[in-house]
RNA sequence: GGGGCGGUAGUUCAGUUUGGUUAGAACGCCGGCCUGUCACGCCGGAGGUCGCGGGUUCGAGCCCCGUCCGCCCCGCCA
């Protein structure tokens, strides 16, 4: 070893002992006479000082040393003269007296610094990620994201289960999201999938026998990213046999609430809390409810039918919603910045925006459609005061949900509503199916493989594939957990009955021999005496994202892709040869003129 | 595919509204001075394809058209 010791370890008891240590110079203070260079290694920084007293020739080369060179220092460790102390790092009272200097490294000036690379511009610290990755923050992000690996893959083994890989070139399945595709050599025109999930191949592991399967994996979808979605990211995928969901629950419960503990010193309550798909959507707008502060949505169509305002009797009676939020104390709002509010209503998909004032008495363009009694009760509903400012929106129940559930976020921030700390909630029940009005077909809400709430087993058997009404009123045994607002994962107890399996694609309008053509081994499998089972896949990086407090997935990934996929380190994706495309025997149609060969890939 | 924001010195930004002399600042970098600093300080210096291409104009960082890249969002994706 090169050191004894790592920097940022260096105390009290160590005075009087001579120490090596290593690593990179993150500031320095030349003061002609004493230099003083904070060096820092992945445990922290310390001060190492060169004095003309100790040695004249190391003291003369140290005026040479520029930032990150890596150097190598051996020398006393002193208590700092009094009143020098630095009590703002762990190693602050100490400092290192070189007697010897070896430089290992020098660097070159740097595009960016380290310790400002948080204001940088984040093209520049993707293209050196190596250096934005040496931030002590970022670098903290990527260790915590290992301890998290680390204390799932122990819990998981202590509850019985097995890691077990599963392939990563395997087989197209056109429902979800768009694949990533492999072309293969050795049979022309045909293509590997990336995974999206190991959904099929863990279900198999169940029917194998392993009765508990995880693996902490990389999935793959082709679609537009987003600040916490990157084209490839980590799930923790797990599945169990002979369990219901309430298995699957604790068990995640009790991950959830020793990560927390570990990471954050936190102590979670559990059970978290559940709600069914349909409260959710009535009481917060969407699936994801951020429950960390109330402002909740209220039903206002029985009033609004009390009324003669036109807008929301036509909601009503075509089969729409009026649903309202209270924005408590925001009466004084100006016209103009209720205009903004209704234009951020209409940037979300409303056609306009209703509002009641109550500020003496009831306040607004619409309260003459509505008798006084009523605009009380819906101010009673509301939980209005004098001061608050009650705002409606009525259209189709889709629409409704999605606008509430903005407005609802915004105003929560705003009023400066939401509360620190960790909300988490199952969401459950929730619907098997989801007509697609684009295909004119049903789809299956989770994944096809979802199997529906025991009470509505018999119903889907027995009902016919057309009978829409039945088919919208089944419930999956499926769930998502919620953090924050956040999805952080989701999964279901599985159809295990071969049966039930080939309803579920009479009913997705997939004939058998498709259905042979895409999941056949799957189906193959299942009569072979598959055990009831279920699972879930957490997401790695929302969850690490969310322990950190990270803004976007992008600082808990080493190497994150931009928003249009591509490594602005690496170059990827980037143009193969003629000689590369001949091999797989594919043709591309535009003129993208990829490079001869031999000759050197392009970077982007 | 669509909407929004951004791209000017190594970096972060100002300058763009209203086109006009030599495009500025801070930090960093280079040189000098400095023995208790910790964002060290002081003095001096170098450093620019204003993302790229085209257009309008006597004249474009600034106006117009196109294009590329990055970020946020919608669609998409669980």
């Amino acid at each position: 070893m090169m050191r004894d010791r790592q920097c940022g370890t260096l105390r009290e008891e160590d005075i009087g002992s001579v120490l090596a240590v290593t690593g990179w110079v993150f500031r320095r203070r030349d003061h002609g006479g004493l230099i003083f260079i904070d060096l820092r290694d992945r445990s922290g920084i310390c001060q190492v000082v060169f004095s003309p007293e100790v040695s004249g020739e190391v003291h003369e080369n140290a005026h040479n040393l520029r930032a990150e060179y890596v150097i190598s220092v051996k020398g006393e460790i002193r208590r700092r003269p009094e009143g020098t102390e630095n009590r703002d790092i762990p190693t602050g009272l100490v400092e290192l007296y070189v007697k010897e200097l070896e430089v290992l490294n020098e660097s070159a000036p740097l595009p960016f610094t380290i310790e400002e690379a948080a204001e940088t511009g984040e093209t520049l610290r993707l293209k050196h990620k190596y250096l934005d990755l040496r931030r002590p923050e970022l670098q903290q992000n990527i260790i915590i994201r290992h301890r998290v690996a680390k204390l799932i893959r122990d819990y998981l083994d202590e509850h019985g289960f097995l890691e077990i890989e599963t392939p990563v070139l395997t087989k197209s399945t056109p429902e979800g999201a768009r694949d990533y595709l492999v072309p293969s050599r050795l049979h022309p025109g045909h293509f590997f999938a990336l995974p999206q999930s190991p959904q099929l191949f863990k279900q198999i592991l169940m029917v194998a026998g392993f009765e508990k399967y995880f693996q902490i994996v990389k999935c793959f979808r082709d679609e537009d990213l987003r600040a916490d979605r990157q084209p490839e990211f980590t799930q923790v995928d797990l599945e169990m046999s002979f369990v219901e969901k309430n298995h699957i629950f604790s068990l995640i419960e009790g991950l959830m609430e020793m990560l927390f503990r570990d990471v954050l010193d936190i102590d979670l309550n559990i059970p978290f809390q559940r709600l069914s798909f349909h409260d959710s959507m009535e009481r917060f707008g969407n699936d994801k409810p951020d429950l960390r502060f109330g402002l909740e949505l209220s039903d206002m169509a029985d009033l609004a039918e009390q009324g003669t305002f036109k807008v929301f009797l036509d909601a009503v009676q075509s089969g729409g919603k009026v649903k309202a939020l209270n924005g408590k104390g925001m009466a004084g709002l100006s016209r103009k910045e209720i205009d903004m509010l209704t234009e951020d209503a209409q940037s979300y998909g409303a056609q306009g925006l209703a509002w009641i004032k109550v500020k003496n008495g009831f306040d607004s363009p619409i309260a003459k459609f509505f008798p006084e009694e009523v605009l009380r009760q819906m101010a009673q509903r509301l939980r209005a005061e004098e001061g608050d400012l009650m705002l409606f929106i009525a259209d189709k129940p889709n629409v409704v949900y999605d606008v509430l559930s903005r407005m609802r976020l915004d105003l929560g921030q705003r009023l400066n509503l939401i509360k620190q700390g960790y909300a988490f909630a199952w969401i459950v029940d929730y619907p098997l199916l989801e007509w697609d009005d684009e295909e004119k077909r049903f789809q299956a809400m989770h994944h096809p493989f979802t199997a529906p709430i025991d009470a509505d087993r018999e119903k889907m058997l027995a009902g016919a594939a057309g009978d829409k009404t039945m088919l919208s009123s089944l419930k999956a045994q499926a769930y998502d957990i919620v953090l924050n607002g956040n999805e952080i994962g989701g999964g279901s107890i599985r159809i295990h009955k071969k049966t039930v399996q080939q309803k579920m694609f009479e009913i997705l309008n997939i004939s058998e021999k498709e259905a042979r053509m895409k999941f056949g081994f799957l189906l193959d499998a299942l009569q072979y005496g598959a055990p009831p089972h279920g699972g879930i896949a957490l997401g790695l990086d929302r969850l690490v994202m969310l322990l950190v407090g990270a803004q976007s997935i992008r600082d808990v990934i080493a190497f994150p892709k931009t928003q249009k996929a591509s490594c602005m380190m690496s170059g990827a994706p980037s143009l193969i040869t003629h000689g590369q495309l001949k091999e797989l025997h594919i043709k591309t149609d535009g003129n993208f003129d990829p490079p001869e060969e031999g000759s050197v890939q392009g970077q982007g």
